[in-house]
DNA sequence: TTGTATGCGTTATCAG
DNA sequence: CTGATAACGCATACAA
């Protein structure tokens, strides 16, 4: 098996030098007949520049880094559809990395792209409390960093996040219409400040449509995942009823509240109407179909993306993206009972 | 900002030759003094080394790459997490890619993976007919190449699947011990041998257990998607059952039929029982939980990983790894209608 | 054990 | 427009 062909292959083969077909490559200054020659030879050698060495020269890595709790999350996995997206046709790859793997959280993987300079850029998708020795780091590198619907305050870097406050008033103003007033909240981790905007947003909508809500129908589920919404279900649902509209803080805890309220026999929304946040897909694929506020996960990604490349290349100042979210009203809520 | 620190800053420092510090780094001969000097000076300065002129100088990448149609697939994710687990303290990094974005198949840029030799080794996974060019690439380029799941017969490359004629068996004996008799199959992609060697190994149970199972019991929804369950449920829906339980060739297929058939008051499985493959996590999730045969994603995802691995550093033989798969029986599956 | 010199494949600089 | 030549940062024979 020969040698793989370089550039100085082609040069010789050429008859000219190397820097002549670098240019070529890069589309610099070279006379049309060296240039058809250029073309001929290297399809002859099958030749391919190195990435690798390209990227030693120019200072730069051709990739950027995304990383998340866990890429299972299918929230996330929209959002990575979007990054994709906008990575596409920018001769740019992705790198990925989960924060928590088998239950243990360790960054170190991410902190070594970031010490060993391994990419151009990074994105961190939902980061909470315990991200910030990786957003400290990526800020000391100096590395072009974005973070997607950070759970936290964040400053130093770009952000691209959602309208909490305008979700839970989305929410507030869809259960009004539909006639409830005796509605309950169910919030996520402890200190996520999503969970504390979107209860902000619906107690601040209900209260515009004169609706109270006072603090004894606040719950929390400790969590964003799914069994800790059906373990709340378990609580909530020992005792009588008291409220006809829940809302979940996300569409996890939701889905999992619904498949063991259903399990239960508490018919959904005849007896329960029940909403979340985000539109993840499953949503839409469970009976009934999930009342809830989308993110624009795809459209987030993209902006990510296009605010990382832009770092990168030619300086811009630090962005700040809020999308609006959007009611998806399906057949999760109704009426109340009457 | 002052220049980054390089090996020769270090050795200029330290008073010793660039080799020695490389040593140092890579665990060589390098006596007591010198090495505890070597620390000091390293981390005074900050030093890092460099990923890329590493890999230049070794001729490697440092990363794999990791390919599938759609990272949004459920199933993709967790395999994707086996992957990363099994990457894990290997000091190697995963590239990712989707081929299918905005519902346009575009297998360019892992081409360009490929030519451009920017991975160690290649994951495809759950590749059908169009990825053919993408192996004969990865084939013709001599990179070490690991499919999973394959949805076609393949040579030339590792493959780790899993057994699926023994799946549907076990679905057949589930459904048998249940007591069903009139049993309808709805197969996935035409040209898909995953969804044969389903509907084999579910046909080869059945006469086992001597039930007849005519070819009018076979549908097809010609898709993997759970959009396509969903519109195959309309048309058996349509017209009076004839069956008590139906087995669906994936879990998204399943789910899609389940969410339809629920909507429109066919109860599940009181009057009709539905299984999948697969088991992703949302067949959990919901209400009923589907009954399904698990595919080992996590081991799978670590199985690639470990192969793909040895296959970049040592040679190792083709492999040819099959798992087994597991039954699950939740809620969708029950005895008959009287 | 240690230091020196050379190679890895490109890009960029700067005289021709 | 073109062609030497010097970076880029590290690894590794080979000589000391």
């Amino acid at each position: 098996m020969k040698r793989r062909a370089t550039i100085a292959t082609v040069a010789e083969q050429a008859g000219v030098g190397v820097g002549t077909v670098s240019r070529y490559l890069n589309g610099g200054y070279v006379s049309a007949e060296v240039r058809t020659l250029l073309s001929q030879v290297i399809a002859k050698l099958g030749y391919r520049r190195s990435a690798t060495a390209r990227n030693l020269s120019l200072g730069q890595k051709g990739c950027i880094g995304v990383t998340v709790d866990s890429s299972v999350d299918p929230w996330f996995t929209q959002l990575l559809s979007g990054i994709e997206e906008g990575l596409a046709a920018h001769d740019t790859s992705l790198m990925l990395c989960s924060l928590e793997l088998r239950g243990e959280y360790d960054p170190s993987p991410v902190l070594g792209w970031i010490r060993d300079r391994r990419i151009d850029g990074l994105i961190i998708a939902k980061s909470q409390k315990r991200e910030r020795s990786l957003l400290q780091s990526a800020v000391d590198e100096g590395l072009p960093t974005v973070m997607v619907a950070p759970d936290e305050e964040v400053r130093d870097v770009h952000v691209v996040r959602c309208d909490n406050r305008a979700a839970g008033m989305a929410i507030a103003n869809h259960l009004a219409d539909l006639g409830h007033s005796r509605i309950a909240f169910a919030a996520g981790p402890q200190h996520s400040v999503d969970s504390k905007h979107r209860l902000a947003g619906l107690r601040e909508g209900l209260a515009k449509r004169g609706i109270q809500f006072d603090l004894r129908s606040v719950f929390s589920c400790n969590s964003w995942e799914a069994e800790a919404g059906a373990g709340f279900a378990e609580t909530l649902l020992a005792k009588p009823l008291r409220i006809t509209a829940l809302v979940m803080a996300n569409d996890a805890l939701a889905l999992g509240f619904m498949r063991y309220a259903q399990q239960y026999r508490v018919r959904i929304p005849a007896q329960l109407s029940v909403a979340g946040f985000d539109d993840v897909p499953e949503g839409a694929y469970v009976w009934p179909g999930l009342t809830t506020v989308a993110q624009p996960m795809r459209e987030m990604g993209n902006a990510a993306c296009r605010v990382l490349l832009e770092t990168i290349t030619g300086e811009i100042g630090l962005q700040r993206i809020e999308f609006p979210m959007e009611l998806h009203a399906r057949e999760s809520t109704a009426p109340p009972p009457r």
